[in-house]
DNA sequence: CCGATATTTCAATAATTGTTGCAATGTCAA
DNA sequence: TTGACATTGCAACAATTATTGAAATATCGG
């Protein structure tokens, strides 16, 4: 990740509604949540959640599909891994005697990306 | 960390130049960079980095502390830790069966914050 | 104390970002 | 096809944030 594309990732998180969005996203795991769900969650109108949403799909941090009638979307885990990894590169000039060990395990990040059908709601 | 704080911190990250200083700080450890250094590092005035290194100690990112003529800077690890912590908060709903494992290993993030006494510079 | 070096404060200006309501689009169930 | 629901696009407006230069403050070596 290039450093453009990281401040880029961290505008998009550094808003009280976005945040809120990606914190309930990530809780929400693979199956994600319906835009509806998630402007009731978080608060705001529904123009309002749709602008942020978007923010956050165009930082690549959240990918949004069709479910019936709603839209569902979900936390890119990869992205957010690049991101991590990027915050702490180099840490102490990666000198073992000043960093007490590997600080992030990033590889393992939550969940992986894999889709979830949800029958429930398939059209 | 509640989400007021997480997105201040997010929002000082979240801008090109800061990003540079702090990664240069990260990499940098515990002694830190002088003022001097990081403008020319990151390429802007010394009028411009003193406002970005304010909003990163505004932030709790960073801390500072004169050195001579300099003001030396170092990266607050704890915050940084804490930040990481929030953001994957309740990943999944916290369900091992959907995430693989602890997915971020914060607590050992990088090398303490030891204050470094540098006797090249000691006044 | 004086001149040189390092950083900050202030004030003015420029640029970006967030919010809202309304109209438009797409999907579903009957 | 119609009416209801879910979401998005647009446009106007409000608010915040970034950059700059000049002057001020603090420290050091002589």
């Amino acid at each position: 990740m290039d450093h453009v594309t990281a401040s880029r990732t961290l505008s998009a998180l550094a808003h009280e509604h976005r945040l809120a969005v990606f914190r309930a996203l990530i809780a929400a795991g693979p199956s994600g949540l319906a835009a509806g769900e998630l402007a009731r969650g978080v608060g705001i109108g529904a123009t309002n959640l749709s602008f942020h949403i978007k923010e956050l799909e165009r930082a690549g941090l959240v990918r949004s599909w069709r479910v019936g009638r709603s839209i569902r979307s979900n936390v890119e885990v990869d992205a957010v891994r690049r991101l991590l990894e990027f915050l702490i590169a180099d840490c102490c000039g990666g000198k073992a005697d000043l960093c007490g060990g590997i600080f992030v395990e990033v590889s393992s990040l939550c969940c992986g990306s894999a889709e979830v059908s949800n029958p429930e709601f398939s059209s």
